[in-house]
DNA sequence: ATCGTTAGGATACGGCTGTATCCATTCGGG
DNA sequence: CCCGAATGGATACAGCCGTATCCTAACGAT
């Protein structure tokens, strides 16, 4: 076998690559032979590591999906001893666009949500993640209830649903720069204020 | 001059039938052709009517804010007597897809804003409306602050971004079918008793 | 040394895109 | 009556798209 190359390895260099111009370009500017130029190979190469377009897309899901996980898992153990709170503090700051890779990210992201729902295809793949996350934050708040952290009177799944909701509609302002980072920042942490009782400090 | 034509009610056809195709199979699918098939005309006549697809895409932009604020007067005028409630349900309520002409368009909302996030143009028409609405919601609950209808603590603006945000969030969770509109409809309803306490029903 | 597989360069294909052009028809004003 | 403007049909163009094909170079195992 000649030059033995790192087929995993390559193809996350053109993920890497595809993202970047659907993060800044949009979706719509996202062909092969633009992915190929943004990695700087030929197009050949491009089709020789993935099948299809659609292969590509969907690694490009899958692949931000995973640094989102990586990015609530970092932020999670940055923070230390995780209080109830700093569970749902960790997990929404990190949807919200904090820094310029994640803004890039959340570009993209919204461009594949929006692709989705017309393409059942990445609607499989995308929705893992939402749901994923949904589900982790419900059973954290279950608990957190039964532990006493929150009030008896509040349904754990709609309260999850809500603050979920209220992080990707403001993700969506802060990129059409609607608001700043920090205002919506401000608006989540004021929403878990009233959830979980002013913040200890 | 032949065959005087009423160019206005051309141009609303050709739009309808952009919104048509944006609302079910994505801004992706609207092409010149595709419009003048879903309309039943020749390519020309798209052409003829519209300089560009330009300024065929910030038409329906347009129509569907146009649209959002029909829809909103309706719901409003449907309840009679407005509360300051009444206002806030009768906004968010609209902006949640109700049935499935609302649903369409915020499909086809949702595939201009993410457009727009890479295309300046669309964002200046974009943003007009969700900026007049939060101007609007803002003047409002100000007045209701003053009039003691909410308590003094509240800020304003912010408690309008988050809402908006939230029916946002929710839109895209109902639309992806992550949640019932009925879901989306309750948790809105639960922020509004935080807001303005239990409903007077 | 050579054979066979792997890695990729070069190029081509049919299809779709937005836009432009050419031309025929229609009809109201003189 | 008929000329000229309004309307739109038919077609063409260059460019990009995803995909397929052909061919060559590199190199490990025999």
């Amino acid at each position: 076998m000649p030059r033995q190359v790192d087929h995993d390895e390559r193809r996350r260099r053109l993920t890497e690559a595809l993202l970047r111009i659907a993060g800044t370009r949009g979706l719509r500017a996202v062909s092969m032979r633009e992915i190929a130029a943004e990695a700087g190979v030929s197009l050949r190469v491009v089709q020789y590591y993935f099948t299809n377009k659609q292969a590509l897309l969907e690694s490009g899901l899958t692949e931000l999906g995973a640094r989102m996980d990586r990015r609530v898992k970092r932020r999670a153990a940055a923070m230390g001893e995780l209080t109830p709170r700093g569970v749902f503090a960790a997990v929404l700051g990190t949807i919200l666009p904090f820094d310029e890779q994640s803004t890039l990210d959340s570009m993209a992201w919204t461009a594949y949500y929006t692709a989705a729902l017309t393409d059942p295809a990445l609607a499989a793949v995308g929705l893992t993640l939402p749901n994923a996350l949904e589900n982790f934050l419900t059973v954290r708040l279950t608990a957190a209830q039964q532990a006493g952290d929150i009030t008896p009177d509040r349904d754990p799944r709609t309260e999850v649903a809500g603050l979920l909701a209220l992080a990707n509609g403001l993700t969506s302002s802060v990129l059409s720069q609607q608001r700043s980072y920090e205002a919506a920042t401000k608006i989540i942490d004021y929403h878990l204020d009233r959830l979980f009782g002013p913040e200890i400090s």
